[in-house]
DNA sequence: CCTGAAATACCGGTTTTCATGGAGAAATGC
DNA sequence: GCATTTCTCCATGAAAACCGGTATTTCAGG
């Protein structure tokens, strides 16, 4: 019950996390957690009428809207710091949340001492990133930096293809010709650099966009 | 402090979970959280010196050997109550767990109060399943019920097709001929009951083979 | 020893994909 | 309104995948 608790807010769907982070947080003396959304839209809803210190950002699939909620949350709420909570490691996905706001990026699997320790460091006007991390998005493997930005239309086939359709089935489905399916197929093998179908498949669920 | 706390252990090896799951655990009067284990390994050389009346067995990938473990931590525990946690909501995966020694199975996005309910329920000798799984497990949509089972090689040119190996490559790689390689990938798209390679990935990973 | 499962291999034929390279129309964004 | 993307379509040939059988070897378990 100290007078001047920094507060912090959280965006995750899974209550039992939620409960994790809750005690984690309130745990802490000088923490206080101040409310929990599943959705960052609610997130921005509450923030509208409400000012809060740090929020814990929950990214479930890289190539969901998360990293622009990130980007969009911070654009509204400067002042806010943001540490995006995440299992993944592809280093594109690091750069992605670090170029769109977040001051910081831990994995779910951090250690309670690490999450209380990271968000104090952040507080404190410095950036964290568990060494872990710091690995993959230093080390000298110059693999693809980013995750391909996809049109309408290639998500639209990248979940037929998924699916098992063939080409003409796709065709017949959409209702355009068969050759304009196999461009957009190979734009987005050319996209996830790959060289078939199957690759493309596994590719685009690790980053997921399946 | 009561004198006779229920005792709960848990297999996960997500800290922020475990610290969720273990603080609703301790908040309830009649339980206690008697240990926390990464593994069901470990779990169970902790059951050979402890005892304990309830598991919370975490399920993170359907096809992997969580399941198996089930059964054996039953086998050597009877007693024990055993609840699945997992976020697959597969028929195949439920039926299997239930099958294997599991007298309950729990959504990761469960609430606090269903965990908690669900725990004395399991405790009072009832079997549990959230209604939302019994759905699926009763509907007569009658798709798949198992999952499939495959050979050590079947395994090796699944993970060898996933990364776009062709059926050349994957031969000339495991010195057997690519009429082989072909048959094998045709058993597993027969396993699958899916008709190419990019459908045969897509389910491989829903399925945690991948 | 026998059986069954697994791994290996082959044939012949059809379908589908993959690689190239180009090109016009429509929508979107500034 | 102009530029850029995006979506559309085309042709061709080689490569690979898919299909439906069949069959031999190997090896562990009963």
């Amino acid at each position: 019950m100290a007078p001047f608790k920094l507060s912090v807010i959280i965006v995750e769907d899974h209550s039992i996390i939620v409960e994790g982070l809750s005690s984690i947080i309130n745990n802490a003396d000088e923490l206080e957690l101040s409310g929990a959304f599943s959705t960052a839209e609610e997130a921005m809803e509450f923030l509208e009428t409400n000012t809060a210190d740090i929020l814990l950002l929950d990214i479930s699939l890289p190539a969901m809207s998360d990293i622009e909620m990130c980007r969009l949350v911070k654009q509204k709420n400067k002042k806010l710091k943001i540490i995006a909570l995440t299992n993944h490691t592809e280093r594109s996905v690091i750069n992605d949340m670090l170029t769109n706001g977040a001051d910081g990026y831990l994995l779910k699997n951090t250690s309670k001492n690490d999450l209380i320790e990271s968000i104090f460091q952040v507080l404190d006007n410095k950036f964290i990133l568990q060494s872990e991390l710091q690995k993959v998005l230093f080390s000298n493997t110059q693999t693809s930096n980013t995750l391909p930005r996809l049109t309408t239309r290639e998500k639209e086939i990248l979940l037929l293809v998924s699916n098992g359709a063939t080409t003409a089935a796709i065709a017949s489905q959409l209702y355009i010709s068969s050759q304009t399916v196999e461009t957009h197929r190979r734009n987005l093998m050319q996209k996830f650099e790959v060289n078939n179908s199957a690759a493309l498949i596994k590719k685009a669920v690790e980053q997921g966009f399946l």
